[in-house]
DNA sequence: GACTCGTGGAA
DNA sequence: TTTCCAAGAGT
């Protein structure tokens, strides 16, 4: 594009968000704090779903110190259904280093954002416009759909080199005239009209400029490479009870999949299989006499790579735990606690299925 | 570079 | 019902 049709893609984008751009809770504020809050809540997560999630945390958490005293699993339990839990603790850590190293002041150059735990290449130039005016196109899956139907382009935006390409194209678009409106004028472009399988591309600021729309080829972009398909798991879950009716949970490890949340105890049913003597696995592994189990109950739960097959079985205890991750909780003492959305199900049953808890 | 990391909504 | 996929970052 030369300069005349860079300054009108800019108006006509512009000019749309000005009056038909979306009213959002984090467009309300200036406070970069609140704008950095939303910016990892909304990574991989439509905006509706964050809404909730984003006015409880800011008002549970109101300042980057707020965030940097509170216990992990109080964030933990606040992010609780929102998914992707790590972006809660590297958030948490982003602003512990903010609050010892910047004065709680979030920096303004690229350089040292990215250097944030949890602040990534979007998420610094989504901060740097939106925040602080500086004309730096923040690169999300929207952006890219919407500039490779617009300019044609059909690199792979699966690749980690494309974003770059799409980098170079946006900066050279970009002004010094309301950086943060570019992009979230294009982020609600990409989320209100140029949707991922249907265009609406008469009531599109972008059509004149629009190549893909001019061939009508605007679905056949972007190009991206598929997913591979979620793997199957299959797992017992134990469901522990003392005589006070109390339930053994346990926490999951501090790294990898739900790191830090907690869940009733969890065998793979190959390895209990291949431990043959399946009461003496079980009493080894959580130090718990177990009554014979039986099967209550099976649930399906599909994350984004795998998939959980839970089998939950009964059992019961006299004992107590014998380890710091594990813990005997009341049914009514749960809430204290952050628990994956698969085990949510399992407490629904439980308080569905338990009247006596003894 | 390729994987891992959640969940819910839409078609 | 199945499939896709959404304001990505860390390893």
């Amino acid at each position: 594009m030369n300069e005349q049709q860079i300054r009108n893609f800019n108006h006509d984008l512009l000019d749309w968000f000005h009056s038909n751009g979306r009213h959002l809770p984090w467009r309300e504020t200036d406070n970069p704090y609140y704008i950095w809050v939303s910016e990892v809540m909304l990574q991989q997560t439509q905006v509706n779903t964050v809404i909730p999630y984003y006015m409880r945390f800011i008002r549970k958490f109101p300042t980057p110190a707020a965030l940097a005293d509170a216990p992990e699993q109080d964030v933990l339990k606040c992010w609780e259904g929102l998914g992707y839990y790590s972006r809660a603790r590297h958030l948490q850590q982003g602003v512990r280093e903010v609050v010892e190293k910047y004065d709680g002041q979030l920096p303004d150059s690229k350089e040292t954002l990215l250097s944030i735990s949890g602040i990534g290449p979007y998420t610094a130039s989504a901060l740097l416009s939106m925040a602080y005016d500086e004309p730096e196109p923040a690169i999300d899956g929207n952006l890219m759909r919407v500039l490779s139907r617009v300019f044609l382009i059909d690199d792979d935006i699966a690749k980690q080199k494309t974003r770059r390409k799409f980098e170079d194209l946006a900066s050279s678009l970009i002004t010094e005239t309301d950086p943060g409106a570019f992009n979230q004028a294009l982020m609600d472009i990409g989320a209100m009209i140029c949707k991922p399988k249907h265009a609406d591309c008469p009531n599109c600021p972008l059509r004149r400029h629009c190549l893909a729309s001019e061939e009508g080829v605007q679905l056949e972009y972007p190009v991206k490479s598929g997913n591979a398909k979620p793997r199957p798991l299959h797992y017992a879950v134990l469901l522990i009870r003392d005589d006070d009716g109390r339930y053994l949970i346990e926490k999951r490890p501090d790294k990898g999949l739900l790191a830090g949340f907690w869940q009733f105890p969890m065998i793979l049913l190959d390895e209990y299989e291949k431990a043959g003597q399946r009461h003496d696995y079980i009493s080894e592994r959580y130090g718990c006499e177990m009554a014979p189990v039986h099967t209550t109950f099976t649930y399906t739960h599909r994350f984004s790579h795998l998939i959980w097959h839970l089998t939950l079985l009964d059992g019961r205890t006299h004992q107590k735990p014998i380890s710091e991750k594990q813990r005997l909780v009341a049914v009514a003492d749960f809430d204290a606690y952050p628990f994956p959305v698969p085990h949510q199900k399992v407490i629904e049953w439980i308080k569905n299925n338990r009247q006596n808890h003894t």
